[in-house]
Order: C-alpha cells, then structure tokens, then sequence
DNA sequence: TATAAAAGACTGACAGTCAGTCATATAAGT
DNA sequence: ACTTATATGACTGACTGTCAGTCTTTTATA
C-alpha cells in the first residue's frame, strides 16, 4: 500500500520536474516515466492519461490553498484582515506550484467537457471567498450592495492573473507590490461606505 | 494576391467553425483543411503550424478590442465612464470570440517560451487602461494612490475571468450582471476619497 | 502457485513535409 | 494577332517521424 503511493508520489513529482522544464506540450509520457525511474507501462497503471496527471497535481494544489485557507478563517482577526490573508495564501500555494499553474489555465482548451472538471476545482476556493465576504456583510463591516458571489469571482480573476503575472510573465511587480495594491482597492471597495 | 488573402481568410474561418465544435486539442489540421476546401498541404502554406494559426486568431481579437477602446477614449465623457466602456468593449469582443478564448489562455501551457506571445498581445490593453487611469488621476477624479499599470493588470484579470466564467463555465450570472459588480466595486476603489 | 506489479515492444493517429501536378500568366516565335 | 513555349506559384496528398496509449510477456511478492 505504501510502496504503491510512493511510486504515484515519485511519477508526479517526476512529472513536475519535466513539466517545469519544458511545459505540458513539449513533456513526453516516456521523458516522466524515465526520470520517475520507471517504464512507460508502469506510468499508465497510475494514471489513466497524461491530462489525468495534470488534474491531480492541480487538486493537489487547490487542497493545499483550501486547508491553510480554512485556518485563516478560524483566526480572530476582522473579515478583511481573513480576506487578505486567503489572497496570500494563493500566491503563495501558487508560487510552489509555478509549474503546474499554468496548465491549470489551459485545461479548458483542451478536451471541450473539460471546463466542467476545471470549475469543479475552483468551486470550493469560490465559496470560500464568497463566505468571507458574506460574513463581512451581516457583521456590517463590509458594504452590502455587493453581490458576494460575483464579487468572489473577480477576487479569483485577480489572484490568478497576477500570479500568471508574476510567475509566467516574470513582471516587474513582486506579489507583495500586487498585495498591497489588491489591499487598497478591496478596502476601499468593500469597507467604502 | 486578393485571393491569396481569401484562402488565408478562408482556413481562419473554417477552423473557427471547427475549434468551437471540438476544442483546440482534438480539431485536427486534416478537419481545418476539408472544412475549408483546401488539402492539408495547402493549410501549411498559410500558417506555419496549427499554434500559429491560433495566434493569429487571438491577435485579430486584440486588434478589434483595441480599435474600439480607442474609438472610447476619443469620447467626451469622464474618465470612469471611458474606463467602463473599455471593459464592456472587452467583454463584447471576446463573446465574439467565444471559440478562441479559451485557447488564448491556454498559450503558454504549450510550448514553454509562449509567454513571451501572449504577454506581447496583452501589452497594448493594459496600456489603454493604464492610460486611462493615469488620465483620471492627474485630472483629480481617480485616486492618486493606486499604481496605475498594477491595477491595470487587476482590471484585465476579473475581465478575462468573468468572460471564462459566462462564456465557458455557462455562469448564471450574464455579462451585464458583472459588469454592474465590476462598476460598483470600482467605482468605489478609484474615485472613493 | 497464484496474483499483482513492472516492463517495453507494439500500434494507431496525427502533425508536419516534400516531390510533383496543374492552372494561369508572361514571353517568344510565326 | 495568335499560337506555342516557358515560368510561376498555388495546390495536392502520399509519406515520415513522433508519441500517447495498449498489450503481451516477464518479474516480484504473498
């Protein structure tokens, strides 16, 4: 049982390492298998595709942004400090997950059903915000036109495109410069009477 | 030399047709030709390969968002208001657009040096919005605080992800829904004292 | 000895190539 | 002017190389 999870744990992280270096396209099922130190065959008793690889170290990752995000959301701070604190996270979670990241972007273009499996994963990190900013709301210390869903979304439009910003793009600007700024513009925006 | 031009016009548009039945990933090159009434060789005339032809289609996008935001800020109204309009330009021309989209993002999964392509399509919008901002921070209506160019990249960021999330995700929420979101939140953001 | 894990040779599908065809345009010969 | 030769380049589709995913065989384990 052990040593089946640890050769699932040694393809995916073999799988990152390649992906890292030459981007999900250009990455051979065969190149993961060799430098996971096992043949090809072996990698299709673990995953069912190479795309199916993909997905789990991207569950993988929005599992971690979830479980520390959970915890910030039982800290005993004001809702927009706990707001704050579950956009850094992201960055954070994202920046360990450089290489990954941005093949979760492309997943929807892939197979076109895709998409549904690319919401699915966002769902839980949506919700999240959207419980944040509601709690905000009935507490008054958040402005109550907003619709909090909506909101949500622009919140993870944002995170996401400055992580592609700044870990695909290499920007000028480092996540504290976008934190500081999102920090701004959500108090004023939120907390704004 | 016209009809050169119309075969090139000719294949853009039967791969269109093609990518939003199937997606980038499962439209073959063979389909792209027959749709166009052209033999596979003949595609390879025109674009160099099918990633290219993507890019083609996304710059064609760019282009048509950019020569109306131009139109907008010609106008004769405020600042938010021109800001407002840029957006609702973007979403209208990516609706348009709907079929290439979601490849547009996906870009920089493909070969690992893309980024350097799609931050270079991005580069002209952000610069209309940061303009834009900049204009309305000198002339006093826009808070002088934020950065510009950060919450440029911001304002494309919950575009493209609100476009994702009506055009791909089928949200229940519509354009118009976010965009109302969009205009109260930044409203309060940029012109709140 | 049976059962599961691992291996890698094999297959099918598809992106991209290339040697050659064909229609049209231009020049030459009558 | 009018036929015939020459050149151009758009177009073709059979062909090649590559790689995801399969399948049969081998090896380890219980």
């Amino acid at each position: 049982m052990t040593g089946k999870n640890e050769r699932y744990q040694e393809i995916l992280a073999a799988a990152r390492n390649v992906f890292a270096e030459k981007g999900f396209d250009d990455t051979k099922v065969s190149e993961i298998a060799q430098m996971a130190g096992v043949a090809k065959g072996t990698f299709y008793i673990y995953f069912p595709s190479k795309l199916d690889l993909v997905l789990a170290l991207v569950r993988e990752m929005q599992g971690k942004i979830l479980s520390e995000a959970e915890k910030v959301t039982n800290l005993n701070v004001d809702h927009f400090e706990k707001l704050v604190q579950v956009i850094k996270i992201a960055f954070i979670v994202i920046e360990s997950y450089r290489d990954v990241f941005p093949i979760f972007n492309a997943v929807s273009a892939f197979k076109t059903d895709q998409w549904k499996v690319e919401k699915e994963i966002r769902i839980p990190y949506y919700n999240v915000l959207k419980t944040l900013i509601e709690n905000g709301q009935k507490s008054g210390e958040f402005n109550r036109k907003l619709n909090a869903e909506m909101t949500a979304v622009l919140i993870v439009g944002m995170v996401e495109h400055v992580a592609h910003d700044c870990f695909i793009y290499h920007s000028d600007y480092c996540i504290d410069d976008y934190l500081h700024t999102i920090d701004s513009l959500l108090r004023k925006a939120l907390k704004g009477r």
